[in-house]
DNA sequence: ATACAACACCGATTGACAGTCGGTTTAACT
DNA sequence: AGTTAAACCGACTGTCAATCGGTGTTGTAT
């Protein structure tokens, strides 16, 4: 998460230079650094391409999008085939924050609807 | 989940009970079921009491409010106050599936509000 | 009172996966 | 050709779910 996270707000960077901030922050090796961006990668979390010799990693996919695949899987797990009961535990969620977001929940509904339109 | 499923759908069960249905079914001993049963009591997402000298367990949380819970833990997990991607994400799935679970989302939203109000 | 059956409880093992690192190979620059 | 920076591979630890066996405990029937 918090080389995401860097990722997310620095754009792309080499191993070096993620560990020169986010290593050198917790005392973490070079390598420690090297084989996580790996794995992100092949999770298809981050893009990468060489530059020189070094790999320039960069983020494949935006924070939203992750929060929304993330989200789909807990979805599956725990109430496939309920999407009633999925529905309503949105409404719940939103509103449990602040009921505002009830409000900001139908916009977006609405945006969604116009895009849609827009799109065929 | 299997088990947590059973419990949501068939009310409160000793180890014997579930073991009878989800067990057999899946060709998995006596004890496997009822270490389950533990680990998810412990985690305080069963409740249970003896009855004689076995206990009966039952769901401490429904589905939708854990679905909440794990929901959350998403969106503390990944960005941390920014609900406004999680309801985005919400629109998204929800539509994903099926144009009209839009409308099922407008009209629950304004059920929720309908029984706010009623509350106070 | 004792033996048996039903049950809880306590490890133990396996298989994943994240975090972490060291060692080895590869490739560039001097 | 040698030095250096990087990728790559394998390994170890810790955690957790799934699974099971063994042991102790407690009613109950004899």
């Amino acid at each position: 998460m918090a080389v995401l996270e860097y990722l997310w707000s620095n754009g792309e960077f080499d191993t070096k230079g993620v560990h020169a901030v986010l290593g050198k922050a917790r005392g973490i090796s070079h390598n420690t650094i090297q084989s996580t961006l790996e794995r992100l990668f092949k999770k298809k979390l981050l893009t990468r391409k060489k530059v020189s010799y070094a790999y320039v990693y960069q983020t494949a996919v935006a924070r939203d999008e992750l929060m929304g695949q993330m989200i789909n899987d807990v979805v599956n797990t725990i109430s496939k085939d309920n999407t009633d009961g999925m529905l309503a535990a949105f409404v719940d969620i939103a509103a449990r924050t602040d009921d505002a977001h009830l409000n900001k929940l139908e916009q977006l509904i609405n945006e969604y609807r116009s895009n849609q339109h827009k799109k065929s």
